[in-house]
RNA sequence: GCGCGCGUAGCUCAGUUGGUUAGAGCGUUCGGUUUACACCCGAAAGGUCCUUGGUUCAAAUCCAAGCGCGCGCACCA
């Protein structure tokens, strides 16, 4: 028992010391690399969320990224992987607002002031919490440069692309019909929508047609409660059963009013009854119909997803007023059926509540040529999305994107530099600019007062490439190389950060995006925090250590979305262990020996020969695997070398030949070799133990393994 | 509904352009105190490669249909 604690690997000793030592080495700042390093290599971080701690698709997702930072910096590369957070405004409003919630408090009681404080106290809080997590897990960041989307600097670029768009005439400000979230109060673009399939029925509800008795026309629809807000019933123009009544009047049931009958392509024959009530106000495809048959907007649902004022339901939840309104066509005859229906209602990414379509006063940004700029980006392989699938996703988005609406309703976020005048026109003139214009340009009296909307969170990280590094940097290093990240933010980030590049740096921020699997539990369902399956990788490091954590996560990053499996982890263990012992075997041999970089002896025996040929084919494998982001295969074709062809089969022929006094020399100079060449192999992959061990091989004449030559 | 991906050992997965006895990790069984390692070594068991049909001298691999699972997209009220 005892000797068995002895010859383990135990990564805790090592782990800590060493991450301090390459910190204070100053390696992981590009500047501050030895030798003449002249091509750059940079990874651009896809920022954490500040809303709590991070789980095991972070680690993946950062292990990956220190396997081509490393890889590069013992390529010879000028290596940069730029780290940050991100403050993204609904998912941390939401959990400070939930922390809130427990002790009683809205924000509302507390004021937009005190909640932002609030908000930059659990930001300092988790913020380093995540910093410590990825330095737990080795990862090379060059934390000199780290930056937050909300630092004063980063602000102010993110207010200058916001007056570039402006000037451009590309961000405007439009009343329309968004997605509204009633529970965070705020609108959201198309991608920060999730969609549920939900049991409901198809109400069948008949509209008398004006000044005619017992004629009427039915209507089917999922949501009757919004018929308050009907301003005309569409057909199609090619639908023979209502050629006739197609410019007739129908009275609208419960409030009497007369709305037309109007003919428009959107209308699907083959649906309900092929007859639908048009709410400009409340859908986003009526208000399409709406606009082109200029039909008036009545709002029926308010912010806060209740009735308006203005109806006999008003303040009750739509949901209530869905059923009051529908006993009471009963009760009037209006009623004429109901079918069981599934259909797809759309939530809100963040708490799940059902979004509301509802008209309001927001900033758009045109994306037309932006789009267009994007889909080019790819088309001509100025960036590579691998695996190329993705790259259909990505295209299928753009070509068939909205505006995007960059104004939030929320209090965490950039604000936007937008100055309303509180004098003549009901505060409803404004000027955009970087600061508040001491006197009003408009009234020449008023106090001016900033937009309290804020910007969409992506809004500011989609200039992550260029908005968080100095001018200096910028010359040096813009436009990068490599992004690595899940697909569930491609469109959502990835996209945007391209087009931004362009706009603004007129090259794409990188070459190379690299989209892996998602890690699902082992039931497959969706690692999340909020469904309580979410992983702390520090689990694990404390369980197995960093590198056999990062071999776990490699190893079954093989492309597909991963069901986590722990014991991919033991292998791991198992394996720097046979790495530790292997080297302390190989130490023993060659302790009176000089470090040697290049191998300075011929092969003599059959073994020698075929053991150094395996080496070559296996690490030009490598090189090739992590090029093509095969992370999975690079690994496993190591780990195969490693123990079988070294371990088993070398190591021990090696026993022999050194006994003979011929090969003795050989022999230890083709261990020495072999050892190096494979801790410089695995080092991307397990930095701490290949780093430890470098430590331990004789000579004085080396630094770090992190910065030896590949 | 359309599109994409997946279905291979008990579990999690590899399997490049079709070509001998289909592989790995973990697990299981048997045997080992070999002086780097029991977190090890040696050996073994375990597979209708989802189903059916087709192409071929030859199919886990190519084609078609079906079943199951996952994801993306979608204006069908």
């Amino acid at each position: 028992m005892e000797h068995k604690e002895k010859t383990a690997y135990d990564p805790k000793e090592t782990e800590r010391e060493l991450y301090e030592r390459w910190e204070e080495s100053g390696f992981f700042n590009p500047d501050h690399l030895p030798g003449k390093r002249k091509e750059p290599y940079i990874v651009y971080m896809p920022l954490p969320n500040v809303t709590g701690t991070l789980h095991m698709g972070h680690a993946l997702d950062n292990t990956l990224q220190d396997i081509v930072i490393r890889y590069n910096r013992l390529k010879g590369k000028k290596t940069l992987w730029f780290p940050g957070t991100d403050h993204a405004g609904i998912a941390t409003q939401y959990v400070v607002e939930k922390e809130l919630k427990k002790k009683g408090i809205s924000r509302f009681e507390m004021g937009r002031e005190s909640f932002i404080e609030k908000v930059w106290e659990w930001k300092n809080q988790y913020g380093d919490i995540i910093y410590n997590q990825l330095k737990k897990l080795g990862i090379s960041a060059d934390w000199s440069r780290v930056r937050f989307t909300m630092d004063p600097g980063y602000a102010e670029e993110v207010k200058k692309v916001f007056i570039h768009y402006y000037e451009k005439s590309l961000v405007y400000r439009d009343k329309r019909v968004v997605n509204w979230c009633p529970r965070c109060g705020t609108s959201l673009s198309e991608l920060e929508l999730e969609y549920e399939n939900r049991k409901t029925k198809l109400w069948y509800i008949r509209y008398p047609i004006e000044g005619e008795k017992n004629y009427y026309i039915t209507v089917a629809t999922t949501r009757p409660e919004t018929m308050l807000g009907d301003t005309a019933v569409a057909v199609n123009p090619k639908d023979k059963r209502y050629k006739d009544i197609v410019g007739k009047k129908v009275i609208l049931p419960i409030t009497n009013r007369t709305i037309p009958v109007i003919a428009d392509e959107f209308v699907d024959k083959e649906f309900g009854t092929g007859a639908v009530k048009v709410t400009p106000a409340h859908d986003l495809n009526d208000f399409e119909i709406g606009k082109r048959h200029h039909l008036p907007l009545i709002p029926v649902i308010n912010e806060r997803g209740k009735i308006e004022e203005a109806f006999e339901y008003k303040g009750m939840k739509s949901e209530d007023a869905r059923i009051k309104i529908i006993e009471r066509l009963k009760s009037e005859g209006y009623w004429e059926k109901e079918e069981d229906y599934e259909n797809h209602v759309s939530t809100c990414y963040r708490c799940g509540h059902v979004i509301e379509p509802i008209p309001s006063m927001q900033w758009f940004l045109n994306m037309d040529g932006l789009a267009k700029k994007a889909i080019d980006a790819v088309r001509s392989k100025d960036v590579i999305i691998t695996p190329k699938k993705f790259e259909k996703m990505y295209i299928d988005w753009l070509s068939h994107i909205h505006d995007w609406t960059i104004s939030r309703q929320i209090w965490w976020g950039h604000q936007l530099p937008v100055w309303f005048c509180g004098g003549k026109n009901n505060g409803e003139s404004f000027v955009v600019a970087v600061e508040k214009p001491q006197t009003c340009p408009i009234c020449k009296e008023c106090n001016m007062e900033q937009s309290t909307d804020v910007l969409d969170t992506w809004f500011s990280s989609a200039i992550w490439p260029f908005a968080g590094l100095s001018r200096d940097d910028l010359k040096k290093y813009y436009p990068g190389n490599t992004l690595i990240t899940a697909r569930d933010i491609l469109n959502l980030w990835v996209a945007r950060m391209i087009f931004s590049g362009l706009e603004f740096m007129n090259r794409v921020p990188f070459r190379n995006v690299f989209i892996h699997g998602t890690i699902l539990t082992k039931e497959g369902r969706r690692m999340s925090k909020s469904l309580g399956t979410g992983i702390d990788p520090l689990i694990y490091i404390d369980q197995y250590g960093a590198d056999a954590t990062r071999f776990g996560i490699v190893w079954q990053a093989t492309g597909q979305d991963i069901k986590w499996d722990e014991s991919a982890l033991s292998a791991g263990k198992k394996f720097a262990n046979k790495i530790w012992n292997a080297s302390r075997f190989v130490l023993g041999q060659i302790q009176d020996m000089t470090f040697q970089k290049e191998m300075n002896t011929r092969p003599q025996t059959s073994a020698d020969k075929k053991i150094i040929k395996q080496l070559e084919k296996t690490k030009k494998d490598i090189e090739k695997d992590i090029e093509s982001f095969k992370f999975s295969k690079a690994l496993r074709g190591f780990y195969d070398f490693f123990w079988h062809d070294f371990c088993d089969v070398y190591l021990e022929i090696s026993k022999e030949q050194m006994k003979s006094e011929e090969n003795e020399k050989e022999t230890k100079n083709i261990l020495f070799f072999v050892l190096l060449e494979s801790l410089k192999i695995l080092h991307p992959f397990m930095p701490f133990i290949t780093e430890a061990i470098y430590q331990k091989l004789p000579e004085k004449e080396k630094e770090y393994l992190m910065i030896e030559t590949w």
